[in-house]
RNA sequence: GCGCCUAUCGUCUAUCGGUUAGGACAUAGGGUUUUCAUCCCUAGAAGCGGGGUUCGACUCCCCGUAGGCGCG
């Protein structure tokens, strides 16, 4: 069997890759090349998917394959990741939406255009494997692909991949989903990587402390800031750079802790509240994929996660239009941010996952 | 114009005739993190100006200044 790997140089896809040579495959690394130099972002050694330090990524991951003896093709997608990933990027941010670029990555580019462009290079494989932890089981009986967590309850991210097809389901494989970060580690050091499993890793989006380079002068707008009541508490920036939630770096100084509740694109207002007036009952979740390719039962109950690393809430679903959900929790919410992905669980499955809409019965203030 | 009230970190404020003048918010740094946030830790940061009373004033008194309220 012939398995890609998807390499980024980092220590998890490393082990991943060592695993399936171990395991008799013949194994081939692909690794995407997105960086066109068309933001302005400084090369200061940071990490990151986005950013003039793919260059060393690039080295590394092919200074892997190379120890590794497999075949390494660098895949150019820079165009692809413009449109796929960027631009819809900063249009959600200037409509308001806190956008999730590594669900968006996960779904189009690497387990999508990666593959399509591979292959259409001309490099031939059977499955694809990455080192996300999270795992998939096929149910015979349906004839389905699950998505399931990652065994590591800490590095799971199954949530950034609740967007995946049982088409791309049915090609993939986790090898680290069973494992946990410290058994990983320990791999690497045993397989001879342990320059590798040393390596600081960050997985940022770009090489930036913000993603101000991102945007333009017309995005920073300034605007007014205004609390629950309407009154004007200060103005902001550009309303690219806040989120619903944002306490840190607004500016407004009053007697309690306020955070952004609500950003209106139409009059460039970024409105405040306390924490309780930042919570919401539930939301409208819209384009959800379902995993197993369809919708669980009316009424059904589920566990939803609003972001990456939120604990989850009880919620019951109700079906809108298409592919849209009501979703109402068990418990109010904190910070519901439209753009977020909001991800169905049953235990440890992945039901599937959508996003979450702007403007949700929100009673104008 | 007259009367009354108020004046403390960037902001909102607490306290006291002898204190390292406390807290919250904001800000900065750090932790956590494959999104954005949240959250946690740490740090810097103040007595409007001028007189006086007192062993000692941020605190009490007077003047000034500024703001608020009431009368006009």
């Amino acid at each position: 069997m012939t398995v890609a790997v998807g390499m980024s140089g980092g220590v998890d896809s490393t082990v991943t890759a060592w695993l399936l040579t171990r395991q008799g495959h013949e194994v081939v690394g692909l690794t995407m090349q997105i960086w066109d130099g068309s933001v302005a972002l400084p090369d200061e050694g940071r990490s990151g998917c986005y950013g003039p330090g793919e260059a060393r990524d690039l080295a590394f991951a092919r200074d892997a394959a190379q120890r590794l003896g497999i075949r390494h093709v660098i895949v150019p997608l820079a165009e692809a990741y413009n449109r796929c990933v960027l631009d819809p990027f900063r249009d959600a941010y200037r409509a308001g939406r806190t956008p999730n670029p590594c669900v968006v990555c996960n779904q189009r580019m690497k387990f999508g255009l990666l593959l399509e462009e591979a292959r259409r290079q001309g490099v031939a494989f059977d499955r694809f494997a990455t080192g996300h932890y999270a795992r998939t089981a096929f149910d015979a009986a349906l004839g389905v692909h699950r998505l399931l967590r990652g065994v590591d309850a800490a590095k799971d991210q199954s949530y950034f991949l609740a967007r995946l097809t049982q088409e791309q389901l049915r090609q993939v494989w986790f090898p680290l989903g069973g494992m946990t970060k410290d058994e990983v580690v320990r791999l690497a050091q045993e397989a001879g990587f342990s320059d590798v499993a040393a390596r600081e890793e960050s997985q940022d989006f770009i090489e930036s402390e913000s993603y101000a380079p991102l945007f333009d002068a017309a995005d920073n707008r300034p605007g007014p800031i205004i609390d629950t009541a309407g009154r004007e508490l200060g103005r902001h920036r550009g309303i690219v750079h806040y989120t619903v939630g944002q306490r840190q770096g607004v500016g407004v100084a009053t007697g309690g802790r306020l955070y952004v509740r609500e950003l209106r694109p139409e009059t460039n207002t970024v409105v405040m509240g306390t924490r309780a007036e930042v919570l919401r009952p539930g939301c409208r979740v819209e384009d959800v994929n379902w995993i197993r390719g369809n919708a669980p039962p009316v009424g059904s109950t589920c566990r939803v996660l609003l972001r990456y690393h939120h604990p989850g809430v009880d919620a019951q679903l109700q079906p809108l239009a298409n592919d849209a959900w009501q979703v109402s929790f068990a418990e109010p919410q904190f910070a519901v941010a439209p753009g977020q992905a909001a991800v169905f669980y049953d235990g440890d499955e992945v039901l599937g996952g959508g996003w979450i809409a702007g403007n949700h019965d929100t009673e104008r203030i």
